[in-house]
DNA sequence: CAGTATCTACTACAGCTGTAATACTACAGC
DNA sequence: GCTGTAGTATTACAGCTGTAGTAGATACTG
């Protein structure tokens, strides 16, 4: 549950795809990444096939053509990607991320303090169950 | 001076030693990684002849053996990986990843507060200058 | 000097990814 | 029923990565 969620560029594309459609074909997929990557179907249809075989996706059959489904979530995905990069460049240590963050001035003051009440907000919410 | 930047778990690993010890021997790097990762010496050597051949690091002889120096910044390759991250997942938007992080439960109510502090604290000593 | 230890260079190889052509199959229209 | 056409399955291949063995050069030790 941890390596299988690694997923490169292209994987993360088509996934989004599914994610935002739900379900897609072959031909749905391809057409949504045409003004990004100009691919062939046949290399749609590949990445697919061996997310299939990884339990990434599933796909149903609908009369002679597939259709595909995400079986991961995006928030999972996310997830296992971020811990994995926190690890690698920031032992860990989500803070130093969003240390990062701020030094190279992608969030500023506005940001934080809207994120702030975000996190007032979930807290309130929360009520110590475990959310999630 | 992007894609260069896009490194796997292991060459970030030889990297932070490198980072750490300012230059370090193939020898070194081994016995640096040896509790986490048991690799031949061999292997440490390959990785670095191949990061040397793409520019990630630089060389000199020592006697007969090389000494191997990072020629990337930590600050640099988080940089750019970060960013591919966020561009990947969270369409670019670094806010919406720590909205993630704070989602999560990664990052809490005290070290938010140490964030701002330390952004604040930026602000000032910046004086409108582009800091970096 | 001879053997041993130390290093690098070269070679190898499997697994994953991106990319796609080709082959095969089934349906739809004439 | 035959022929496109739309789809999938199979095969291919190069490039990168992790991993390391072997070969060759060089230095240290008696």
């Amino acid at each position: 549950m941890a390596r299988r969620e690694q997923l490169s560029d292209l994987q993360i594309a088509i996934l989004r795809v599914l994610w935002q459609e739900d379900e897609a074909t072959v031909a749905r997929v391809q057409e949504a990444l045409l003004a990004d990557r100009g691919l062939a179907h046949t290399t749609v249809a590949t990445i697919l096939t061996r997310l299939e075989a990884r339990g990434i996706v599933s796909r149903r059959t609908q009369g002679r053509q597939f259709v595909y489904a995400a079986e991961v979530q995006e928030a999972d995905v996310r997830r296992s990607m971020v811990s994995a990069l926190t690890e690698r460049l920031f032992a860990g240590d989500p803070a130093a991320l969003v240390h990062h963050l701020i030094d190279e001035g992608e969030i500023d003051a506005d940001e934080l303090a809207r994120l702030r009440k975000l996190l007032a907000k979930r807290k309130k919410a929360d009520g110590g169950r475990d959310a999630r």
